[in-house]
DNA sequence: ACTAATATGTGAATTTTGTGTCATAAACAA
DNA sequence: TTGTTTATGACACAAAATTCACATATTAGT
């Protein structure tokens, strides 16, 4: 019933409507929504539908109920705490992200294999690789941003999946693939980059063919 | 004839045929590729029969052909030049990110607001954002990776936009729509993260269901 | 040379995802 | 109250993406 983009169009609908609350709007047409996102009004319907997120005919949604709605869904009433593995350049970055915490996200621990990168008077503290195990296993974290070097990717997944994880956020460019104990999400930089790049350069062969 | 997720299909294809080369291999089948991707092996031989790779009946794939090819397909023939505009944590770290280069994409410059950001005597030089329109121009860069704070997003693609370029990578949780003049393509790393958090919880209720 | 084995290539079938259509409920006006 | 408008919700339809199924070419063994 749930379908794989549905969760990422749920976040957008998300954002546009905080983006609307915020300029005093209270409600909201499906078709407001699917032109500024460029679907069908239709499917921000279906999608509301398959959510349970109904509407008045003729009135609209009530954009204070559909966000609490989304926000039920993701189970936004409790903090989410994820730890980094790998704090190189890109590690570094996202944890020291601030957007994640204004969606209940919070970056609790880094892990490294450099000794003296190990700090914990800073905010976020970082300890170790060794007491990455023991970490997630105390504290039950379930999800994880993988930025280690390429090298150690998969000793390292395979760490993390026998300390139970549930779901990893992979930025190495190794692919690995989900199993039913443990979701992987993959990011390939490089590869959304080269794809943009023979996407961009299709369209200029066709633009100069016309 | 050639689908969204095709290209990036063909990117891991790629990777695996890389590391198969490496291992001493010297031609694949397509049910070699498919296991290890976990897709169907038609799926392959469909790709590759769209991008007019052939192999032979009984005798497979010769990865060495088949690699030449997507790199032909890639446009790697030539080096991609890419400017990294806001040079915050993140564009800092994707300036230095070592994967790009060899993949043929080279950095040749970042842009920030800020003047005591700028320096040329490194080997990526930082320029102030007021030089990116004339960069773009003269330099005929087509793709640029946004790394801006969400305030000044739009403000920053309108500039991108009006100076020509065309394709860019966002990585600010601003969602932009592409136009047939510039391609634009959204990594909101918040959402992934998000979705991915879905994903586990999900998982995890029907699993204490059963 | 003949036969058996096997992996490609491709059209058909299926699945998945997104869109069009329209009856109906709600709101508003007269 | 009655009529008119209009946006939802449900479902049929369409499009896109993927898998199935199998004829065919090619190789290897006898």
């Amino acid at each position: 019933m749930t379908n794989k983009g549905q969760i990422l169009r749920l976040l957008n609908y998300k954002n546009l409507l905080k983006h609307l609350q915020s300029l005093g709007f209270k409600k909201v047409f499906s078709d407001n929504i699917s032109d500024t996102l460029e679907i069908s009004s239709s499917l921000v319907r279906k999608d509301f539908g398959n959510f349970g997120i109904t509407g008045n005919r003729k009135g609209g949604y009530d954009i204070d109920s559909i966000l609490s709605k989304i926000d039920e869904i993701l189970g936004k009433d409790e903090i989410q705490r994820v730890i980094i593995v790998g704090v190189g350049r890109i590690g570094e970055a996202l944890m020291s992200y601030q957007g994640f915490i204004k969606e209940g996200i919070q970056i609790v621990a880094g892990f490294d294999i450099e000794p003296d990168k190990t700090k914990t008077d800073t905010s976020v503290p970082i300890y170790h690789i060794d007491k990455v195990s023991d970490f997630i296993i105390e504290n039950k974290i379930k999800i994880c941003i993988l930025t280690v070097p390429q090298m150690v990717a998969k000793h390292t997944v395979d760490l993390l999946s026998a300390s139970g994880i549930g779901g990893i956020l992979n930025f190495t460019p190794i692919k690995f693939q989900s199993t039913s104990e443990l979701t992987i999400n993959n990011i390939n930089i490089v590869h959304e980059l080269e794809n943009l790049i023979y996407v961009v350069n299709k369209q200029k062969e066709n633009q100069s063919k016309t």
